[in-house]
DNA sequence: GTAACCAGTATAACGAAGTATACCAGATGA
DNA sequence: TCATCTGGTATACTTCGTTATACTGGTTAC
């Protein structure tokens, strides 16, 4: 990296986006967040329905999950006392920032699938 | 989930959807591979010159990395014969098909950062 | 009455991901 | 000549994400 190159605003630039991707990472980072972003926002609404919707998922790594996100304004947690005692869980506009990224990667699971079956 | 939904498509579209996801996670999962991706696709090509350009990363990490990326061909290494001996990465054209999800991700972590200033 | 659903918690353990630190041989520059 | 660059490897260690399994207390359906 020379001067050039520094005043053009290249480098400035490459830092702050490679910034702006590792925070993103971070957030989103680990096998399950955007699972369940997605799930939650694609209408789910209970403990057990969401889990059923993520395959692979295991009781603990979604309560965990939930957790943390609710601390993290990213769902809504609401008890409606019963009996029976209901739970929902509800997305926060803040939470739906990350559809774009999530539509981004359901498409290129697909094209990736469909590349593989051709093959 | 009932026959009524079902027979409307939703769950298997919502299945196919997961699916996408969690493959599209598990082959860039981790905290390294896409901003070494976005490395490389921005023009760094020396293995000092990328490992500077990603901060927190270590030369085991890049290494490792690296490595498993040229099997998946998602980046290619030339050795130039030297003296001095000059090694090169180039990114594929498979590896190009994560720019969309990439440029969505930093523009998500540009807004995040903005947002935390505003407050 | 017993099986299955709800919304989780408890405990233990595994293993991969990641960190820290040092080191290598060869070339370049002051 | 000594430091610094190159492209990494070696070793040891830690963390924590993830899995597995079991269990709870209350509710509803057959």
């Amino acid at each position: 990296m020379n001067e050039a190159t520094s005043v053009l605003g290249k480098p400035r630039v490459q830092a702050e986006e490679v910034q702006a991707l590792q925070d993103t990472i971070y957030v989103i980072g680990g096998k399950w967040r955007l699972p369940i972003i997605n799930s939650i926002c694609n209408g789910n609404k209970r403990f057990r329905e969401i889990e059923r919707s993520i395959p692979g998922i295991t009781t603990r790594m979604l309560s965990k999950e939930l957790r943390e996100m609710e601390l993290n304004k990213l769902v809504k947690r609401t008890v409606h006392p019963g009996p029976p005692v209901l739970v929902e869980y509800e997305s926060t506009p803040y939470c739906k920032t990350f559809g774009s990224i999530i539509l981004e990667m359901i498409r290129w699971g697909k094209e990736h699938r469909d590349k593989l079956r051709e093959e």
